[in-house]
DNA sequence: AGAGGTACCTGGCAGC
DNA sequence: TGCTGCCAGGTACCTC
């Protein structure tokens, strides 16, 4: 499952095979993705040279010289670099074929992904627009996340899921990051003390950075393996491990459904106050 | 404005 | 063996 992370390392790994790159076709061989593929995109990407790949949030922006192609993986999306012999296979939904005879390859099962187009400023796109900032930068921090939950009376959870509070922190790292933190999950996010968001902000970065080094290292080989999870899974704490026993006390781990998603917490370790 | 719920989609698994 | 039903996940969008 794409998280933050994992699409900072499929960033890396596709930059060295599409940087000045002239895209000499696309093949769309299904269309009907989170939202249909545009029309735009098929008319406007042959002929386009690749100059800049941005991330934000979970959005890759692919900057080319007539417009930004706009990839979200969804759930179950990946990217691959192949070479132009290789035969699309079943979910294979999307190709770029490049000038240096590689292909970008766009596979995904659920097609809860995207291929968006624009030829405007991507960042004002109306997907991009309202998203909170990264959670990698000195803008995103304790004093921030207090600010923003005054008057959030959601769970914290559900707070740091927001998008528009903050990018790429998904199911699985905001139950991590909540244990780092020592908060227990379903805690207003009112009532939460700046001192405590202090702790959250450092843990989501903590967290996000530590897989980001994990990802790196292992999708080294980007154009032979990619987007294989997985890597970051004995490293978790609490995500998927209900009624285990916790790694730092060995308590009994507990679940709960908050906003319709499975969240695993330690009952001793994370607690409301 | 904010909260809660729903839809989208498929593979994998449990249970019968 | 095959069927049914549920779950996983991100996020836009709908309703209250």
């Amino acid at each position: 499952m794409p998280e933050l992370p994992e699409v900072e390392t499929v960033r890396c790994g596709i930059i060295p095979h599409l940087i000045n790159q002239r895209v000499k076709a696309v093949y769309i061989r299904q269309p009907r993705l989170r939202w249909l593929v545009p029309n735009e995109l098929a008319s406007q990407i042959p002929g386009a040279i690749i100059e800049q790949i941005h991330r934000r949030g979970k959005y890759l922006l692919i900057q080319t010289n007539r417009g930004t192609l706009i990839i979200h993986l969804g759930m179950s999306g990946s990217l691959r670099i192949l070479s132009t012999v290789d035969i699309a296979g079943k979910h294979d939904h999307i190709d770029l074929k490049l000038s240096n005879n590689k292909l970008l390859r766009f596979n995904d099962p659920r097609r809860f992904g995207a291929w968006l187009w624009t030829i405007d400023d991507a960042l004002l796109h109306p997907l991009l627009a309202s998203l909170g900032p990264e959670p990698l930068t000195p803008n995103f921090n304790g004093e921030y996340l207090y600010a923003k939950s005054r008057s959030r009376k959601t769970t914290i959870k559900q707070f740091i899921m927001d998008n528009q509070i903050v990018v790429g922190v998904g199911n699985i790292y905001a139950s991590e990051a909540l244990f780092l933190a020592g908060i227990h999950p379903a805690q207003a996010a009112n009532l939460i003390s700046k001192q405590r968001y202090k702790r959250l902000a450092d843990s989501i970065k903590q967290i996000l950075n530590y897989a980001i080094t994990v990802g790196g290292t292992t999708i080294r080989n980007f154009s032979d393996s990619a987007g294989k999870p997985g890597y970051f899974k004995q490293q978790l704490w609490v995500y998927g491990r209900k009624l285990q026993a916790c790694k730092k006390c060995e308590s009994l781990l507990k679940e709960l459904r908050l906003g319709q998603r499975s969240t695993v917490f330690c009952p001793k370790c994370q607690k409301k106050k």
